[in-house]
DNA sequence: CAGGCTTTTCAACACGGTGTCGAAAATAAA
DNA sequence: TTTATTTTCGACACCGTGTTGAAAAGCCTG
């Protein structure tokens, strides 16, 4: 019986990766298949559009045999956000280790989740924005976003008992800050054409600086 | 044949209020309480698990009724947004119309929207948030979307034009603080017990004058 | 208020996606 | 090879959607 990543009451059976240390069974492979397949999946049509079979057939497998392997539509979701956004913790990590505000490390940073967000946009957001996704996408959405915050929300306080000015209380700042940086990306994402990117990771840089340390250093920007 | 709201090639038929003047017809009374009752089954459970079914019978009428009426869930959903939005714009109208910082006058305004989302949030959320609401709800939104983000970017660049330092593309700085604003409700709305409302709304309200003129005066707010 | 017209109502239907079950097939272990 | 375990999938029951066509209710107008 496969099926984990939930158990009955909520927690989760920690990595999700292979378990442990075993040969990779068929299962195993085919559980990453459907993992693999999914992230194609996803990106070419709404999520509510996806059905269960065109989750299953991607990855080669019957629809009923699917839910061998994942409960439903959200649970197969959740794994591959959980996967894939472990890389996406080191973007941040840069500038969330440094010192002052350093805009090139925040704005090297925000570029790496752009360039993601324009690849993954459409499953990104059904993750990271989507009011009310199901209880497992909800499960690891709110695991990350705890995590990013309180990353963050230390920095800022690092940075207040450093002696710089913060405006605010550093775990409400934080929070703001992210959703500013999803929605941007989003935005990007839904809309290509329509901003020039340099202007916009500039302007998110700044927006983000000025709002968690006040004005920053050279404010109007070319 | 009722149904109006998007005709087939994706225009508005303007006003969805009764048409011009004529005596509410049983129809009329019919589709204003479908929508009256919307507001309060979209209040009580994710709009996801809300049925036709709930819908009608809420209003009192058939399933297969209610498509005399509108085409789908999501298109009473727009008429809801629709309708109930005229007010939305009355709360930001002060600050929008009045000149410098004017920082009582924005924190007026946002809490006027917090009280709001406070009571409707749901489905607010649905529609203002949710990356792909059905093609009705997107048409809505842009429209109200569009709407203030033109006041706001015009505002900006009014002061701007009056000598104050405004740090970034109008149009960029205006949607940003859009979003900072419903995501916040938002989450306040998810959290109800998480946040001081007070201490909220004044972070927020500071957080956007400092994102679109830099620091605002009298910075750290008790 | 009778007639003919339009508007409104709804039971019955066809369709498509979901999730379950259990028996067969494939794989791994002994 | 034999036995145990894992994996696969056809068949089924269920639920929500959207359509249709015919009946009922509403609304004129003479």
């Amino acid at each position: 019986m496969r099926c984990r990543l939930h158990s009955a009451d909520g927690t989760v059976d920690a990595v999700p990766a292979i378990k442990s240390r075993r040969a990779p069974t068929k299962g195993d492979q085919r559980e990453q298949a459907l993992v693999d397949a999914a992230r194609d999946v996803f990106r070419d049509k709404p999520i509510s559009q996806v059905t269960i079979d065109d989750l299953a057939g991607a990855a080669g497998i019957a629809r009923s045999g699917f839910y061998f392997y994942f409960e439903s539509k959200q649970a197969l979701l959740a794994a591959l956000v959980d996967q894939r956004l472990a890389e996406a913790d080191l973007e941040m990590a840069e500038w969330l280790a440094s010192d002052g505000l350093d805009r090139g490390a925040l704005r090297r940073g925000l570029a790496g989740g752009l360039a993601r967000w324009k690849i993954d946009g459409r499953w990104l957001r059904e993750a990271f924005i989507t009011p009310d996704p199901g209880p497992e996408v909800r499960h690891v959405r709110d695991r990350l976003l705890d995590e990013g915050c309180t990353l963050f929300s230390k920095r800022i306080e690092r940075d207040a008992r450093a002696g710089r000015t913060v405006v605010g209380p550093p775990d409400l700042l934080a929070k703001m800050a992210m959703h500013l940086r999803s929605m941007t990306f989003a935005d990007a994402y839904a809309d290509p054409g329509a901003y020039d990117e340099d202007e916009l990771l500039d302007t998110l840089t700044d927006a983000i600086l000025r709002l968690v340390y006040g004005a920053t250093p050279g404010s109007v920007q070319g």
